[in-house]
DNA sequence: CCAAATTCATTAGATTTCTAATAAATAGAA
DNA sequence: TTCTATTTATTAGAAATCTAATGAATTTGG
């Protein structure tokens, strides 16, 4: 139960930081000869992994990037047919992104990829310690999360 | 001892990527009033972290970014009287890179800024825990090396 | 010593991502 | 209902990063 210390502290937030890098590089590598750039694979995945369908804002939240940026990567994703934009009919505003026929095909390989190389980095390393690091990266998250600016609350907020 | 199922596997390798992306996030929260972007502070930090003087080479890697970015980079922080690049003495082809006078007094201030957002950010977490994820992040760091492409070894790869 | 291969930094140009501002549709409040 | 605020996607333009190719200096193997 012992806190740790500063220099502890700062050692796993590079160790984070760096593994998270090459973690995509390593993936990065094996999906690139099939021509899926980085920021492709992972807009793929997320789709496909949402069901093949989902709201631009939730991809958004999802991939990890903010809103403009992903619009221009669907715009390039939907120039080479890989997806396509619909009009969601309960909301004019929002549009659902799906995956075309030719891309669910190989959806298929791409996870087996994904795969491989998940069992690669995670060769060595059992069902346990995986779970103490999903408990640990939990709270983490619930820290950052509480640590990110207030959002003006809608009627708490002093006025 | 059981081995993870390919769904924790995946379910790890999504909340390490993310969770990287929200510390980088929530410490830039923190340093952007200042007026240091994600880029800026990272690359004074790991020159700092190298004692003040570090070869563009060495901090290219510490930093996670390719050699290219990393001049485009320094460049900027050259121009803004952060930074200055020193011809190495030994290696005329490589440089020194040092803070200047005025970032060095900065540096206590953005160090102790870190020092803070780490604490929060790992608030409930103790020693052992951390500790757990060292090791798994150490393993996981040597498999993604070997995973890497082998790189032409000089002698021993068969003609 | 010489020539070939390697290493370090750079330039050039493309890709990815960001912030700020805008447009259109919906939701909420009066 | 009607005005205001919020939400969703977008455009515009800047910042950060990448890959490929280049120049210069060093190392290595004959």
């Amino acid at each position: 139960m012992a806190k740790a210390t500063p220099e502890e502290q700062l050692a796993f937030g590079l160790s984070l930081v760096d593994l998270a890098h090459r973690w995509r590089k390593a993936v990065d590598e094996e999906l690139r000869p099939l021509g899926f750039s980085q920021s492709t694979w992972r807009t793929l995945f997320y789709v496909s992994r949402a069901g093949g369908e989902i709201g631009q804002k939730d991809l958004a939240i999802n991939i990890g990037i903010e809103g403009p940026s992903l619009v221009h990567l669907l715009d390039s994703l939907e120039d080479a047919g890989m997806i396509v934009r619909e009009i969601s009919s309960s909301d004019r505003r929002a549009k659902a992104v799906k995956l075309t026929g030719a891309v669910r095909s190989e959806m298929m390989e791409i996870e087996a990829i994904l795969d491989r190389v998940r069992s690669t980095l995670l060769d060595g390393l059992d069902k346990d310690q995986l779970a103490a690091c999903a408990t640990i990266f939990e709270r983490i998250k619930e820290n950052a999360i509480a640590h990110e600016e207030p959002k003006t609350h809608k009627k708490a907020a002093a006025s």
